[in-house]
Parts: structure tokens; C-alpha cells; sequence
DNA sequence: TCTGGGGTCCTAGGACCC
DNA sequence: TCTGGGGTCCTAGGACCC
């Protein structure tokens, strides 16, 4: 029997995650406009989305365009528990997931046809799965790349499903809009729609050369793949978290130094339990600062010569580079003070700050060295170089 | 409209190295 | 002594995503 091996993949998108979790857990908020958050809208419900109501709105605009919604505070908990009820039912249909947030997720179905349907039933069962397992709705995009799968089920949503024949990319996705387009935000459109281009068909035309004139290099080739449904990208399992990081928006208020080093410390508190438990360690800390006009912003980044998980040590480092900009936060006020921490190894590994010269390699043999003198010759079981992070990863426990 | 919190990736310049 | 070419890391900023 012929099977066919075409690419299929599913892009699932729960829909108005937060506020559907609400509306399930509340039978009193169903088919009615939900909010969730306060200051700033985090989701919102369909019903009221009809009223024009958007995530990331500010709450008081949304509370004019519709008056009679239901707030309610988010509750965290809650929603990562469906998630994990949401991609217990993905892992179990398909053997390749890729998680992209607490909400979506790609899944590989390729060659699952002979034991498991076409790519449109499964996704049919998906969604039926969620619905009754979960009780949450969920929308599907299915094509032949991942980004047409997720431009598929951006369109086919709310709780809907949506399949791009092979053959039909194209015609798919040229008449819509650019900001369709994974990639393109505000910015991007805003260029393209300088120069009269509205549809990914017309931006398609262009040579890439143009693209880059327009985007940058990176999001330039990007844009003329994508337009040409150019997409080689596989599914595959999340890599590791490169950052954790934590903020907090302070209002317009005028803050003391007193009031801004404990806001500072409850951030480092935060950040650095959720790094020991993923047993990780960093080697850069990032401090991260919004002015009094919520428009203009600067980071501070300091990297240290090892890698740590000690809490005073990153709070150190961290209360150096807010005392240094302190003379800014003085003249123009802050709004917003966060913290993050880059630059992450396993936290059971010495990870030294050594620029690695791929032309000299003696420079490995002399940092092996230097970890044997100061932790002991039986320290050292293993010497990893590592793809990006820099250094040199060396876990202490042997294998 | 008085505006959250958690991330990813890319770019560009300077310092430094061979 | 001067110059060219190629490379890495760090820092800072920006765009984008959910």
C-alpha cells in the first residue's frame, strides 16, 4: 500500500485561553463577556472581544467599550494545570510536540495515515479530545509547513478547524493581510504599509534584496521565505530555556532608592528559587528598566566570571547595576523594574568564563587545569564545549 | 486607553585575539 | 612598524510573540 509521507502538521490553539479556563470553571460566566486581569486585559472572552475588548488593552478602555463585562483576577494555577491536562492529550496523538506557549502547540502527523486517519481527522479527534477531556475549545490549523499551520488556525479561529490541500498553499495565503505573517508586527507592517504593500501576495513580488532594505537581514529573509510559503522548519521537542527572568510595573509614582532595592530584592528572590529548581545556574544577570513615559527603556548587563545559583551574589551584581543607573531613574522616573538571568548551565557544572579560540585549542587544556588545582584532580569527568553558551560546561559529580 | 509579565532572536560596535 | 583578514565575547538596544 502506497502511504504518503507528506508533511502534516497541526498548529493547536486553545481559544481566549485564560478567560474559556474562567467560563469552564464558572458555569455563571458562560456566554458572557469575560476579562481577565486588571490594570492591563490578559484575555479576554469572545463575547467580549465582540465588543472590541483585546488582550494587552488597558483595563479602563475596556471597561468603556464594554461596561457590563466580568473581571476577574487571573488565577496562574489554574490555567498551567489545563495546559498540562491540554498537552497530555497532544503528547498522546502524536509523537513528535512542540510546545510554543502555555497554549499552543505544533504536532508532527506525518505518516500516521495508515494508523491513524488522515491529518484531518486526527485533528478532528484533537479538538473532540480537548473539548470532552479538558473542556476547553481549541482551534486547529493543518498544512504542509509550520507556519502555514499556524496562519491557518489564526484564520479559522474561534473553536474552528482549518485545512490547507497541498497544492493550495498559495492561494491560501496571498490575499491576506501582512500582519498575518508570523514575525510581522507592528513595526514590520508599518514599513511594508509605508511602501503600499498590504497582502502577503504583494510583498511575494519582491526580490528578497528589497525585503532586507526593508526589515533587516534576518527578518527580511524570513519575510520573502514565508511569502513564498518557504518554510523548512521541523517539529521538534523544545530546546532549553536560555532565560528566567522576572518584573514588575511600579505605575508613575516616584520611588525611593529604599523602596526600589526591596522591589529589587523580591525580583531576585523569585527569579533565583525558579532557577534552583530547574537546576540551573547563570553566568549574566540583566537589569531591566522602563522610564516614567512607558515608552523608553534601557537594560544593564553585567556577566560574571562563573556561573552561580547563590542569591546574594546575584543580588550583588544586580544592586551595582541599579546604583549605577540611578542618576537616570532621577531624571526621567521609572515605571518598570525587571530582572533576568542569561547566559544558563546545568547548576551541577563550573562554568567558566574562558574565550574559547577554536584555532587554540591548548586554552582548553589550560582551564581543565585550572579546575583540577582548585577542585581537585577527581573533579573533572567529563569537559563539554558548549554549542552557544560560552565557556566551558564541567560537571563536577561523576557520571 | 494612563498602559502586565514571561520569553525568543537579531544586530551592531568595541575589545581582544591569532 | 604597518596592515589585512577572520573570529569570539560582551554590552546595549530593538522587534516580536503569547
Amino acid at each position: 500500500m502506497f502511504v504518503s509521507r507528506e508533511a502534516a502538521i497541526l498548529h493547536a490553539d486553545l481559544d481566549s485561553f485564560f478567560a474559556s479556563v474562567e467560563q469552564r470553571d464558572d458555569p455563571r460566566l458562560r456566554g458572557k463577556p469575560v476579562i481577565v486581569g486588571g490594570g492591563v486585559v490578559l484575555a479576554a472572552s469572545y463575547e467580549a472581544k465582540a465588543y472590541g475588548v483585546e488582550g494587552a488593552m488597558g483595563g479602563a478602555k475596556a471597561k468603556r467599550l464594554c461596561p457590563h463585562a466580568v473581571v476577574v483576577r487571573p488565577r496562574m494555577e489554574a490555567y498551567s494545570e489545563a495546559s498540562k491536562a491540554v498537552f497530555a492529550v497532544f503528547e498522546d496523538m502524536s509523537p513528535v510536540v512542540e510546545g510554543i506557549s502555555i497554549d499552543e502547540a505544533f504536532l508532527d502527523v506525518g505518516g500516521m495515515e495508515h494508523f491513524a486517519g488522515t491529518p484531518r481527522r486526527i485533528a478532528e479527534r484533537l479538538r473532540a479530545r480537548v473539548r470532552e477531556e479538558v473542556g476547553l475549545p481549541i482551534t486547529v490549523g493543518v498544512a504542509s509547513t509550520k507556519h502555514l499551520a499556524k496562519v491557518a488556525s489564526q484564520t479559522a479561529k474561534p473553536d474552528g478547524l482549518l485545512v490547507v490541500p497541498a497544492g493550495e498553499e498559495l492561494e491560501f495565503l496571498h490575499p491576506l493581510p501582512v500582519e498575518r505573517l508570523w514575525g510581522v508586527g507592528l513595526k514590520t507592517a508599518g514599513r511594508l504599509h509605508a511602501r503600499g504593500l498590504t497582502t502577503v501576495g504583494q510583498v511575494a513580488v519582491l526580490p528578497e534584496g528589497t525585503l532586507i532594505a526593508i526589515a533587516g537581514r534576518a527578518a527580511g529573509r524570513h519575510l520573502h521565505a514565508l511569502a513564498h510559503d518557504r518554510d523548512p522548519r521541523p517539529v521538534k521537542h523544545r530546546t532549553r530555556r536560555r532565560s528566567i527572568g522576572s518584573q514588575r510595573a511600579l505605575g508613575r509614582r516616584h520611588r525611593t532608592a529604599a523602596e526600589l532595592d526591596a522591589i529589587l530584592v523580591g525580583l531576585v528572590d523569585r527569579v533565583t528559587a525558579r532557577l534552583r529548581t530547574a537546576r540551573r545556574a547563570c553566568r549574566t544577570v540583566v537589569l531591566r528598566l522602563r522610564f516614567a513615559d512607558y515608552a523608553t527603556r534601557v537594560t544593564r548587563s553585567h556577566t560574571m566570571a562563573e556561573a552561580t545559583t547563590i542569591t546574594p551574589v546575584i543580588l550583588a551584581a544586580l544592586r551595582e547595576l541599579l546604583a549605577a543607573a540611578a542618576p537616570l531613574i532621577r531624571e526621567r522616573g521609572i515605571s518598570l523594574l525587571g530582572i533576568s538571568l542569561t547566559n544558563l548551565c546545568e547548576a551541577d557544572a563550573i562554568q567558566l568564563a574562558l574565550p574559547l579560540d577554536r584555532r587554540r585549542p591548548a586554552a582548553l587544556d589550560t582551564a581543565v587545569d585550572g579546575v583540577r588545582e582548585r577542585f581537585g584532580k577527581e573533579a573533572i569527568t567529563r569537559a563539554v564545549l558548549l554549542d552557544r553558551d560560552p565557556g566551558i560546561s564541567m560537571p563536577l559529580l561523576p557520571d
